[in-house]
DNA sequence: TCAGAATTTGAAATCGCTTTGAATGGCGTT
DNA sequence: AACGCCATTCAAAGCGATTTCAAATTCTGA
């Protein structure tokens, strides 16, 4: 199998007659290295394509520069995260911190997963997605002394790091635009129960609701997965009840999808009979734009949220306090042709 | 910052009343070490929570226990590339081996990429996706000695490992369907040219109607990313030629819901007006039976795919010759309503 | 001119594991 | 009683980097 033997430090350091320590700090820029040697050294590692052997560099730093992003299954790995995980990879390219992506099939496996990842030492931070209400994988990762960064929020007795979008007020405002518009029976298609985002939107919605004395009708609320297919089922179910739903708000552009269809094959047309504000996680291959009708969307890029997220991380690992480190985004409404005033009826 | 410490194999040696190396092998299943000792050392380790750390063992076996992904961007960690990823993480989870996600944004960047990868050895070997016909990345991989697995295929002077799907026959059988259900205009929303599977896909079709005795129309066939976006835009173009098209060959899920859209604006019926067959790679979340109207497809799941792929790379690492690893995969035609006659003229 | 500081380099220890080569002790043979 | 053979165990040498501590060289200033 002949791998070809890389280039180690050793051998750099024979080739220019230097020890090993010179050639090591001179290329880590260590202050006692001669100027003129340093650029020597410089150039011959660059000219022999040397790289420091990662596992010696990790063992001998302590450092794993990795980070972990521990995926459940095709639940989790959708759309969203891919998107999530661009922006995170795109910051930590430039920082060359890798990233380790597993994938697992249930929450125990998850926890085992994360523990692992501990004991070996295998990552220097992780980042944690959806986290529900009181989230045990935090929990978990607070005891293991791993640090992490939230992407969401979740309420465990230690401070944590989190970045999160204002899913709250964001529904509130798409709610409060509906109603203006004359709509009084608004479906909510949310994501899976237990999830903070969720609870937080539907924490939105209830309240421009009851700001108006109007009252709640949990049949207006589904709770599940984003998926096209998912969307088209709820909606369509819930066009069946008389009266009838006059506008949805649909979870993301996939549930959308689903809803959309749902509202054609009731031969209703969107924007007019049936309204409908999705939320837009910005993926660059689904425009609301360029949709037919226009869709009107709560807007936040997920991928940018990423990027931060990463960019938290390595604040953390660089000292600053968790308690400092929370960012609430502002949740864009953008208003297109899917939502128009409420059908006479 | 204070991390709790790791067990560490010493401590665990110490603890145990035994040396390193005793404990190490009991823990790796080697014959020389006393039953009873190595159930005392399990039960211990298990106990005590203990595994090795990661570095270190790697920097001793010079295994890097973990495989590379270089994915470009946005472009490419789209909704195929994360079905992809979480069927090959099934599999690499099982063997304990990581997955190490990279994102560049450009070819270049790819390239430098994998020199880094081979030279700090972070990787024992790396899979390539969506290669271009004679694809300059598999060849720096091979020039840096460092096995790969093709999803796709490529012709490079030197055999390659690859996996593909049968994208000629498949498109082949697509298009003669279409041609027997009286369709004699037909377009093709292909993948970007220069991919291998995308020229694949254009013998398929070329080959359907040269069976037939008919020419084909450049004006007819697409080439680019497979996005809701393009596939409508391209989708419109052509449906205002005259005389128009009256059938679809849409590259992906994601293109074939453009398309879906450019035919309802055009005020037209999907499976009778026009038809579409569309490639399927089995969306969890964008189910063709789910359509309104169902979708007929080409279909092969991709996350299988990248299963297999994880196993054929394993067995690449246990010393099988290159040669002798090929697959290509059958792809189903499966039909729906999208897909009916041709409208009289 | 020479001590002492400053600059620059190097030898060796260390990180936590695997693995080689040697040591120990028990047991059956002769 | 002496010998060789197994079955077990261990000490120590790597793996390829960083880093501590010491040495060699050059500068400075009196």
């Amino acid at each position: 199998m002949g791998r070809k033997a890389a280039m180690r430090l050793k051998d750099l350091a024979e080739h220019l007659g230097l020890s090993q320590t010179t050639v090591s700090r001179a290329l880590n820029g260590y202050p006692e290295v001669n100027e003129a040697t340093r650029r020597r050294v410089a150039e011959a590692a660059n000219l022999l394509g040397y790289r420091p052997n990662a596992s010696a560099l990790r063992l001998a730093t302590g450092r794993a520069g990795a980070i972990g992003l521990v995926l459940r299954g095709a639940d989790e790995l959708g759309p969203h995260m891919s998107e999530f995980l661009s922006g995170v990879g795109s910051y930590m390219a430039s920082q060359e911190i890798d990233m380790l992506v597993s994938t697992v099939a249930s929450h125990q496996e998850e926890l085992a997963a994360y523990r692992r990842l501990a004991a070996s030492q295998k990552v220097d931070a992780v980042i944690l997605h959806s986290p529900t209400i009181s989230d045990e994988r935090a929990e978990l990762l607070m005891d293991l002394k791993i640090p992490f960064v939230l992407h969401g929020r979740t309420d465990i007795g230690h401070p944590v790091a989190w970045l999160d979008i204002d899913n709250t007020s964001a529904l509130e405002r798409a709610t409060s635009h509906l109603l203006d518009l004359g709509h009084r029976r608004i479906a909510l298609l949310n994501g899976v129960k237990g999830r903070t985002f969720a609870q937080d939107r539907e924490t939105g919605y209830r309240a421009a609701l009851t700001a108006r004395g109007l009252t709640v009708d949990p049949a207006l609320i589904g709770n599940s997965a984003f998926t096209d297919e998912i969307g088209f089922r709820m909606a369509q179910a819930m066009l069946e009840q008389r009266p009838r739903p006059t506008a949805f708000l649909a979870g993301s552009m996939m549930t959308a999808l689903g809803v959309f269809r749902a509202i054609r094959q009731a031969d209703l047309q969107l924007g007019s009979d049936v309204s409908m504000i999705a939320h837009d996680d910005v993926f660059p291959y689904l425009n609301a734009d360029n949709m037919y009708p226009t869709m009107s969307t709560t807007r936040s890029s997920i991928r940018q949220a990423g990027t931060r997220i990463a960019e938290l991380i390595m604040q953390i690992l660089a000292g600053k306090p968790l308690a400092d480190v929370h960012e609430l985004w502002p949740v864009e409404l953008v208003l297109r042709e899917s939502s128009g005033p409420a059908p006479k009826s």
